[in-house]
RNA sequence: GGAGGCGUCGCCUAGUCUGGUCUAUGGCGCCCGCCUGCUAAGCGGGUUUGGGGCUACAACCCCAUCGAGGGUUCAAAUCCCUCCGCCUCCGCCA
């Protein structure tokens, strides 16, 4: 949620943010409006409630005759009371739901457009050219299930379509990967976490996934908690209602989870091998930051993702997201882009957002200020996922079908190698 | 799953039975000041959070806030209902 008095002190600003992500501009007026019935209502119930109050006193004191006349005539103030306080909450809800539909205001810089007019950053490293190497590259599944690290069909036979089996090297090659990213984020000082992966309706909410991504959320009717697409989720509503002291600095987790999503809406895209699932591992980075703090605090998150990326030697490009591609809670998005041989294009495998302080206003986490309390802002970044394994398996195969191992992986694999079986 | 107890403004705590003088008590901690070679002690004051009004974004005034949400009432921390959390005991169990 975007803060009401930014919107009231700066609407052109917000609307300029709405026009960018493709959105209606119009509800920023509508907000306006609903703000002022709310304010001016709210003057009225305040101003008769006080007088009802005092008018309490006096009953106290009185007795007798006097009481009752007293009684008659503070019943009807009563009844007023109640019907301008219904007035004044049902403004506040209208307020309150267009404020929620309103996305985070855009930071200056982001690319105005959708999907496909993201800005690219910089692409780091050549894609191998397996063309002058004279073979035809195997994709990731071909090359899974050739070395017994993958098996899709018999995840497809015990829970349908987009499961999966990593078997022998391959779950011991997503474990080193996860392991050397919770590692990493250790040594940059983060605090790591085990969490919750079925969350309640309200700490969904309040992370943001109920809005546009309602349809990819996984709910368990009987129990009312939904299983959540990522850590991020148990992470942001870890403070939650609480009033932080970042005076040392930026408070800063990570943790390795499983992540579910139900991929609605993307029948037949991307249907064979891992790349889109149903289940997957991941290990997230989460800050909280002031918020003069969060655009420094993006860019060292980028920096960790690049750092994985080049030292798993993949090819990738870095790209600045498009303002009606960020989603609701992201100012601005990041994502590092690795090149899959066999599909010839770049693929999405981390993403880094700076939700600035919408998150944190929907999760009511603040901090102590020098004078009251203030909104804190909150980051998020994948620091590795299962899809990583596509990237990997098709960038350092060898003609016979084997896989080297990166060299970062290797203590954590025990081999240098995947070699095909039977 | 069953029975009981508890939830008060950082922490502890009074108040709940018997609704109004609660503008929520006291202690600890913390902040400011006085006093004082320094520190401590002592003394005085302040110290929930959110919102609104008026404004210099001050001061001040008002409203809400006693786990959450409803209800009864002229009036609710206090009475009633629902929910949540914690504790104790019983039952069940990978």
């Amino acid at each position: 949620m975007i803060d009401i008095r930014q919107l009231r002190e700066d609407p052109e600003r917000v609307r300029a943010s709405q026009r960018a992500r493709g959105e209606d501009d119009g509800v920023v007026d509508a907000v306006l409006d609903a703000d002022r019935r709310h304010r001016s209502g709210l003057s009225q119930f305040e101003s008769l409630r006080a007088e009802q109050k005092s008018f309490g006193k006096k009953v106290a004191a009185a007795k007798g005759e006097e009481k009752q006349a007293l009684l008659a005539e503070v019943k009807e103030t009563a009844a007023r009371v109640k019907e301008l306080e219904a007035a004044k909450d049902e403004a506040a809800v209208e307020r309150d739901r267009l404020l929620r539909s309103i996305g985070n205001v855009i930071i200056e810089g982001v690319p105005t457009g959708g999907e496909d007019d993201f800005v690219t950053l910089e692409e780091v490293g050549s894609p191998r050219d397996f063309a002058a190497e004279g073979f035809e590259p195997r994709d990731h599944l071909e090359l899974g299930e050739l070395l017994g690290a993958i098996d899709m069909s018999r995840g497809a036979k015990v829970s349908g379509s987009r499961f999966y089996y990593l078997t022998g090297p391959g779950a011991r090659l997503e474990l080193a990967l996860m392991n050397l990213a919770l590692d990493r984020a250790r040594d940059a000082g983060f605090v790591q976490m085990q969490v919750p992966t079925l969350v309640t309706p309200e700490t969904m909410a309040g992370a943001g996934f109920l809005d546009a991504h309602a349809d990819e959320v996984y709910r368990l009717e009987a129990d009312d908690l939904f299983l959540t697409g990522t850590s991020e989720v148990a992470l942001a509503g870890f403070h939650a209602d609480e009033i932080l002291d970042l005076s040392a600095g930026p408070r800063r987790y990570t943790a390795m989870s499983t992540c579910y999503r139900r991929e609605a809406g993307s029948y037949g895209k991307d249907t064979r091998g891992i790349i889109r699932v149903h289940q997957f591992q991941k290990v997230e980075m989460f800050v909280y930051c002031r918020p003069e703090d969060a655009e420094t605090q993006h860019e060292s998150l980028l920096k960790w993702e690049r750092g994985m990326l080049d030292d798993l030697g993949l090819a990738y490009r870095v790209i600045d997201v498009a303002a009606g591609d960020l989603g609701g809670p992201a100012a601005r998005k990041f994502d590092c882009e690795a090149w899959i041989p066999t599909q010839g294009a770049y693929r999405e495998l981390t993403s880094t957002s700076n939700c600035t302080t919408y998150q944190a206003r929907r999760l009511n986490t603040r901090e102590r200020a020098e004078s009251g309390t203030r909104m804190v802002a909150t980051l998020n970044g994948t620091l590795a996922t299962t899809r990583f394994l596509v990237a990997l398996l098709e960038t350092h195969q060898q003609a016979d079908g084997s896989v080297t191992v990166p060299e970062v992986l290797r203590p954590y694999t025990g081999f240098d190698v995947l070699t095909p079986v039977g």
